[in-house]
DNA sequence: TAAAACGGATAGTAGGACTATCCACTATCC
DNA sequence: GGATAGTGGATAGTCCTACTATCCGTTTTA
């Protein structure tokens, strides 16, 4: 295959092409000339997975270069590959308050015997969404603003609904990923349901949502 | 309240403000001269109100724009808002693929009963996600790829843990939405509902699969 | 009454993801 | 066998987003 059939199967330019090469997502094709290449199927499929993440996943290149390089090292394990992928998908975001946030997030996951290392940065993610909230019920939008003393019970009354329908769920993620013909496939797999299902759960999230929202109307 | 005071509370710099108002993001303040102006705890929940959706949703500035619009409309009710919320949130990206996969995400709706607009962006979302899929199992990672007759047996096997993870969860979110004192508040509450509850649902997923993979690992 | 803060406007900046152009070759078609 | 189109590699330029800096003439405040 040469640049042109690349490129138009992969539907991205020359130019982007050979970006990617230089920035090292995408391998170098076999050189066959001074200014000649062939490329072959894999660098074709790396493309695809390289804008899926891009365009469906959202990731920013960086992310993008972090967490294939942990596909591509043979060396990192299943939950090392779950690793890097969490953490591209991670907003990885410093709201005003997350720190303060963060002990009551501890205090859930261990309310709800959940085992998760220091260094997960979905940690950090949900104390920013909880910093946010706390924040915004303030005088405007209160809803019977507590004592403070039992904000570990609200929090628990918000995510319980979500922490309850997910827990199931991821198990059955883990326990659905196959022994893995081989290694390069297995994380392909890992990523791919990590950066691409987030996107689909968010969006079937708002389709059951517009769902229910017109059932409910339909029955008033 | 004065800039200073405001600034000071909000944690963003004047410049940002002067920009937010300027946008028309942030009313602005009641003028007492020529160049002074007194803000309100309205101006301070509204500017938290934009931090959250914009560091914490991920939103750009004209989403915010666009959803801040639909809350501020005393016109629009709770679905219009919820509209408005989902557009914000959706990626909205026009992957290869994504037209062709849209008849399979409508069957699949259809099969499970769900009624959705026809310009839900969150439709497209959810194509745009299989289709990507779809073109990276090909030759490689490929998953004994089925004869694209029962390709909508594929999708269904595929989405039906998370529909019914999420069906019976976005029923009690609706559900749970109060009658609302007023509107503004409720139309705040389902933008927050969406937006930021999308990025709690991502970070909880993640810590149920880091929790059921060490949970998984232990048991070997 | 001098220093600091302010509202308003305009120009500039940093980062991200490409895109365009150039060069010296190679491949291909008639 | 020569014109034409395509190629690898490199560098510079572009567009967008979300601010940030600076300036000005006017209050406020110490």
């Amino acid at each position: 295959m040469r640049m042109a059939d690349l490129t138009s199967r992969a539907g991205v330019s020359s130019a982007t092409v050979k970006w990617y090469i230089r920035i090292g997502l995408l391998p170098r094709g076999e050189s066959t000339a001074r200014n000649q290449a062939r490329y072959d199927e894999r660098h074709l499929h790396r493309i695809r997975l390289i804008r899926a993440l891009l365009e469906v996943g959202g990731l920013t290149v960086e992310q993008t270069q972090q967490v294939l390089a942990a596909v591509d090292d043979p060396e990192r394990g299943a939950a090392d590959v779950a690793a890097a992928a969490h953490a591209a998908v991670s907003r990885r975001v410093a709201h005003q308050h997350t720190a303060e946030a963060l002990p009551a997030v501890d205090r859930y996951l261990a309310a709800r015997k959940w085992t998760v290392g220091e260094s997960s940065p979905a940690r950090a993610d949900l104390a920013a969404v909880l910093a946010a909230l706390r924040l915004l019920s303030g005088p405007i939008g209160n809803d019977d603003a507590s004592p403070a003393a039992d904000a570990d019970a609200d929090i628990a009354r918000l995510l319980d609904p979500y922490a309850d329908a997910l827990e199931p769920l991821a198990r059955s993620e883990v326990a659905g990923l196959p022994p893995a013909v081989h290694r390069g496939e297995l994380a392909e797999r890992i990523v791919l349901g990590t950066v691409l299902m987030d996107q689909a759960i968010s969006a079937l999230r708002r389709l059951a949502q517009e769902n229910a929202f017109t059932a409910a109307a339909d029955r008033k």
